[in-house]
DNA sequence: CTTGACTGACTGCCGGTCAGTCAGTAATTG
DNA sequence: CAATTACTGACTGACCGGCAGTCAGTCAAG
């Protein structure tokens, strides 16, 4: 095949957006190194001269991403003109009108094959976000709206149980589901946080006014996937 | 080779307890069908005869788990002698003393190999889990040690908090930053369910005394694992 | 004789390796 | 300055070992 040399950034950077774009369409696990390479046009030895493995890729993907995340998250936590609570909406909101950069995380495509990509994410959004949200939360204790014990701790936790439960599909939630469960990761959110009750509305858009009554027991979905056969297929 | 032919049920069962040791000692991933066939002395063939795939023996054999886990947490919660502190306290607690079964979950071989039988097991856990539990903090309610709106989607987000965060070492926390988020999840579950501070101290033993110590900022690790290489390996 | 448990050679694919090739560039020389 | 050489790091692709899954066929038991 003809021979091209291309600056070395440029040659990885083609080679981590071509694979990104294909998990997204394929899954990782569907997809597999000889796909990526037919597509960006390179041989074999060339991915592996710029990644040690296929899991190592899908780690620069993630920290990519993030990377964008953590600066735009990075930003608003340092902006001294917001208080405590605009910068939680700012950051949690879901309604993001002109920067659709932060929708990236919400946005990533919700094939059940991409576990792989799912939880790599969610584990580092949790680890890397935590500690920015930290420092907004102690703002906003001191601006007297929170009041909480370890702001780190409590928010790793209270964000492991969003994100793991409503992003990602892993627990195979309808969207009824979903719904139902934003709304009560509302309520334990300001709860936990001590905010005033509905001043976390923004993570439920258009919600404000039924806080209260989300009512009645939904039964959350029995175990997801085909049910394990008990006997042999004959 | 020999040919031996059993009762169905007791090839399966062979099958699905060798997998299952194996996979706990060298991971869901690094375990072969070869491998686990040699272990129990069929041909790969039989394998497929009870089984349609390899992730399908992993599901049996999760299915397994949580049958034996949801029935004792059935029975403690269905025994109306017992408040429903005492039955939290029964699910929840570490000290399991004669019966050794319940620990099997946290047991679990912390192989960080395994991540696709944690993810697996931590999801069916809060599924299958969460009614049996929300059927207890109702229980709660009505004895007035408990106050909250929407039990099933609350016991659901905590469950999925306490498990993601601190079992299956995802997030790979040290043995101090583990202690610490557990103390954490303690406290949010007393404050989000109305409990009394304290009241869930069977989740931390030996530390009753320190709930309210546990102050200072501890940083969570960064990113795990190694560095994504910004530029090629030379 | 029928059925259902069981066999194992075989297929196809995939992640990963490596000895070697070639482009571009710096150093050397006429 | 142009031509030649030496060098290095980007790049190639045939190849390897291993693995999940298939299937035509064998055998035991009722």
């Amino acid at each position: 095949m003809a021979r091209i040399v291309k600056a070395p950034e440029k040659r990885r950077a083609e080679i981590v957006e071509t694979a990104e774009r294909l998990f997204r369409e394929v899954g990782y696990a569907n997809c597999s190194v000889e796909t990526i390479i037919r597509e960006v046009g390179v041989a074999k030895g060339t991915f592996y001269y710029y990644f040690k493995s296929k899991p190592d890729i899908l780690e620069a993907i993630v920290d990519k991403t993030l990377r964008q995340i953590v600066e735009i998250a990075e930003g608003i936590a340092d902006d001294p003109s917001l208080t405590a609570m605009q910068k939680m909406a700012a950051l949690l909101g879901n309604s993001h009108i002109g920067n659709d950069d932060s929708l990236d995380v919400a946005e990533m495509l919700h094939l059940p094959e991409n576990r792989e990509l799912h939880e790599l994410t969610n584990v580092q959004t949790v680890l890397q976000l935590s500690p920015i949200l930290a420092r907004i939360v102690e703002q906003g204790i001191d601006e007297g709206v929170f009041e909480v014990e370890n702001p780190l701790e409590t928010i790793q936790f209270l964000f492991t149980g969003a994100q793991f439960l409503t992003e990602g599909d892993m627990f195979g939630f309808s969207r009824d589901e979903l719904r139902k469960r934003r709304l009560v990761t509302q309520a334990i959110i300001e709860k936990t946080l001590g905010a005033p009750p509905g001043s976390f509305h923004f993570m439920n858009p258009g919600r404000e006014l039924e806080q209260r009554h989300a009512q009645g027991k939904t039964q959350g979905s029995p175990a997801r996937g085909r049910a394990a056969p008990k006997a042999p297929q004959p």
